[in-house]
DNA sequence: CTTGACACCTTAACAGCGTTAAGGGGACCC
DNA sequence: GGGTCCCCTTAACGCTGTTAAGGTGTCAAG
């Protein structure tokens, strides 16, 4: 008998069998029976880890957010243009890699203040450019919530179960609106090449933080 | 014995009184027990007018742009940048005006063409301005990406549950980054004043808007 | 070598969830 | 009077997050 033993659990092996699995289930399907089955181990021992389930999530975020900073590769000589660019790409590309990573990482906090060497670097880049540190501030949070709202738009329309992806018809949608052209004509890009849309959101975005703070 | 009959109901009358409620219980104590009781009713009756609980939140979701477009006043001579600048003005507020209202909105698809109109006017403004139907569409998104995005992160940051609330404390925040000054300084400005800093993000992706597409 | 403490996990159970199946009662029509 | 359709109820299902209580292994102190 007896089953060789396995060695205890840890929060960090958790958090990762949970993103792991977030992608074949789906955040609806994670629950904290199916992890714990993965982690060959019953749903109560994960609370000697985690108070609750949302500190598993805020765990996962965090690790989420890590891999993206790791993933990312930031030349201190770049210009905050091109710093915006590569973190919001990098973010959406992060929040894209998991199965409703979106709502995953906008319903969670960081556990942790891993991140604030890399926002020291931002502000400083954005300060230097000649932003005082509240425009600072405001100007990432505001390309921040742009990548974060897309996403979660974007990974909205993805998992649409049948009567929901009717909705969605483009043909149909404008047969629904007959006397409305221009909405009806929308729909045909509403709904494709979400990557340019992104890009061109993104430009949209940082070139408005040009404009109104007059930075190059 | 009696109880006098209660006139039936419909998918209005659910949807409404689900809206109310969730001011309330907010969207984790928003059960379908929960609305029936409110009605006076039990919760399989839901069924009968909604296919599940999602389409209830569709329709929720409905009502709720309805509103929001309806206490918005558009005046068709408005300029592009007086429309967008309302709204999402507009949207912002009927979303705070529900618990966890951008929650519910950015998880549903709308049930009906209702919106098509005032799409429809948007577009005009924006393509009457010079902006080819692909470049409004882009701009729109990308400015309701911002808008919904913004407050779902200034939602979540509301009804923290102790734990939750203190990782959120300004001095300890920055009492944790000892080394990043202004990573710590940016706790000041990030958790304070969301309505100016809505204002200046919006500020910033119409000016983006104005500047990427030439437009004035 | 025993005792006790502590870390880590299990078993059992609870209240509550969304959802389905089956059926009942009233209103209307033939 | 019988049938049909609308609107709702009762009962139940499998599932969820979470708690309480207890067990087993490891390791240090006496």
């Amino acid at each position: 008998m007896s089953a060789e033993r396995r060695s205890p659990l840890d929060r960090a092996r958790v958090a990762d069998t949970a993103l792991r699995l977030l992608n074949e289930v789906g955040l609806d399907g994670l629950t904290l029976r199916a992890i714990a089955k993965e982690l060959d181990v019953k749903a109560p021992a994960l609370y000697w880890h985690f108070k609750d389930k949302q500190a598993l999530l805020d765990e996962m975020a965090t690790r989420m957010h890590r891999r993206m900073l790791a993933d990312t590769a930031l030349d201190p000589a770049d210009t905050w243009r091109e710093r915006l660019l590569k973190i919001n790409r990098g973010l959406r590309t992060a929040l894209l890699g998991y199965r409703d990573g979106a709502r995953v990482f906008s319903g969670s906090l960081f556990t942790d203040t891993g991140h604030a060497p890399v926002l020291e670097e931002n502000l400083r880049l954005l300060t230097a450019a000649g932003l005082t540190l509240a425009q600072a501030v405001d100007a990432g949070r505001t390309v921040h919530a742009y990548t974060v709202g897309f996403v979660t738009e974007e990974q909205g329309m993805r998992p649409l179960s049948g009567d929901r992806e009717a909705r969605t018809d483009i043909a149909d949608r404008a047969r629904r609106m007959p006397d409305h052209p221009l909405a009806a004509a929308a729909g045909e890009h509403l709904f494709h090449d979400y990557d340019r849309q992104f890009e061109e959101g993104l430009a949209v975005v940082i070139a408005g933080i040009g404009a109104r703070y007059g930075v190059e």
